[in-house]
RNA sequence: GGAGGGAUGGCUGAGUGGUCGAAAGCACCGGUCUUGAAAACCGGCGACCUGAAAGGGUCCGGGGGUUCGAAUCCCUCUCCCUCCGCCA
């Protein structure tokens, strides 16, 4: 949510914010006009019963003095009939104001370039280099049927199509993806650990800001009116929801969560084998942090994404969205993206997102500052990495002219000292 | 799922329909004392909205009601605890 006060003291910078993303600028002022009608109210109703707290006072003395006190009653019966009357209409105004405001993007930041489409994104930088491979490479598809490590047609037969189905090696190189990723996270970039629910409330779902834009691209369980997280950043986010936070900044969380995503008017594009999934995992990052950090913060925390891609000798690529891509809550946002030589194409396998106070606001978490103040903290969060993308780049990077992968180094443990994944001929492919 | 009990400020915990935004303790912040620290003592210390300010208003789990006036009475929902049942 956007600070109500900053679109009353500075409409044109929202405007404006507004229209780098696409929008109607003139929002602002359906929203400016509200909350001038809600503060005239507002004013009416208080000073109302500043005099009804006052006189009831008094009539509580007189009372006991003995005092006639009929005919004040009256009249403060009739003043509280005003002010139901008012304070329902105070009510009305607001709850139009707030369903108009949680449709309000977050402002972009100044650093974000300008653009209509995802072509305006900037590459900032790119590392390590695709491998030129001496012969035409496979995709993951192909590679993971040779290799027996998922099987896609039993997948659709139990929960139909856009669900991975993870076999043998397979599974076990996922698991220990997951593994190797949550340790770096723990050991060496000092994320604590957790473990969340993987149903969440409405309300953490708009304290995110899932809600109400991204309604039609969850699962929802109506019996319960709870959603499947779509990102592990739902549930880690929303842990310190309404709450003034009394511990020292910044707080770095890490977890495994799986995510589910209807995909709603995504069929055709990448439905093909694990790129587009409705059912992924992903180890996530989030942090809460002094405002004045946040950029620095950003920064660290897209590091930590991409040493996981370092770590694995990875070739990728990252790049600062433009205002017209940028997702619903965030202020500036890198993609990061993995070469990915069977497709011949760039796959995003992490956002590391600044959010800014945008979702503190929205979902109340706040902390104390140094002089004892309460201020809201700002949240970041990013991929550290998604799965199973990552399977996919690095079965196709590591790909070698017998069909065989070969597993990186920093893997191998996880793997139980496997080195290399080869054909066994047989499905499920029995496990070494 | 059934029965009973509970929900008060960062925490613990008093609270009679009016003088309660709320005792007390802890924690925290400032000060005195001390070479320094601890202890002791003194003082301060909720959040939000509104207003240029002075000030005003709201909040005792959420929502609704009774009343001139509700933390306190009534209804309802949610959550937590205990016991029983079921269960990985």
């Amino acid at each position: 949510m956007i600070d109500i006060k900053k679109i009353r003291n500075s409409p044109d910078i929202i405007r404006e914010g507004l229209i780098a993303r696409g929008l109607p600028g003139n929002t602002v002022d359906s929203l400016l006009t509200l909350d001038s009608r809600r503060r005239t109210l507002l004013q009416d109703t208080e000073s109302l019963k500043s005099r009804r707290n006052t006189v009831s006072k008094e009539i509580g003395q007189r009372r006991k003095a003995g005092d006639d006190i009929g005919e004040t009653q009256r009249q403060m019966r009739e003043i509280g009939d005003r002010i139901s009357g008012l304070d329902r209409e105070v009510a009305e105004i607001e709850k139009e104001l707030h369903e108009k405001m949680v449709w309000i993007p977050n402002i972009p930041h100044r650093s974000v370039p300008r653009g209509s489409n995802e072509k305006d994104n900037e590459v900032v930088h790119a590392v390590g280099e695709s491998k030129e491979l001496s012969f035409d490479p496979l995709d993951h598809i192909a590679l993971g049927e040779r290799l027996g490590l998922f099987d896609f047609g039993r997948a659709t037969r139990m929960s139909g199509s856009g669900f991975p189905l993870l076999i043998g090696q397979g599974a076990k190189l996922q698991r220990a993806l997951i593994g190797f990723m949550l340790d770096m996270h723990v050991r060496q970039h000092g994320y604590t650990e957790v473990w969340p629910p993987a149903l969440c409330t409405s309300e953490a779902m708009t304290g995110t800001g899932q809600l109400p834009k991204l309604e039609e691209d969850m699962y929802r369980l109506p019996e319960d009116d709870l959603y499947l997280i779509p990102t592990g950043e739902v549930p880690l986010t929303n842990m310190y929801r309404e709450e003034i936070i009394e511990q020292p900044l910044p707080i770095q969380l890490t977890a495994y969560t799986p995510c589910f995503r209807r995909e709603a008017g995504a069929a055709g594009r990448n439905t093909r084998g694990l790129i587009r999934v409705h059912q992924f995992d992903k180890v996530e990052m989030v942090k809460f942090v002094e405002p004045s950090t946040s950029y620095d913060e950003l920064q660290k925390l897209l590091v930590d994404a991409e040493d996981v891609l370092r770590a694995l000798e990875l070739p990728y690529r990252v790049l600062s969205l433009c205002t017209a891509d940028l997702s619903f809550a965030a202020a500036k946002c890198f993609d990061i993206e993995l070469w990915c030589p069977g497709q011949d194409d760039w796959l995003e396998v992490s956002s590391c997102s600044n959010f800014e106070d945008f979702q503190a606001r929205r979902a109340g978490i706040r902390y104390r500052t140094k002089n004892g103040k309460t201020d809201y903290v700002h949240t970041l969060n990013g991929s550290g990495v998604a799965l199973p993308r990552l399977v996919v780049a690095l079965l196709e990077n590591n790909q070698q002219a017998d069909g065989s992968v070969r597993i990186p180094d920093p893997l191998i443990p996880y793997m139980d000292g496997c080195e290399i994944l080869r054909a066994t001929g047989e499905t499920p492919a029995k496990q070494p």
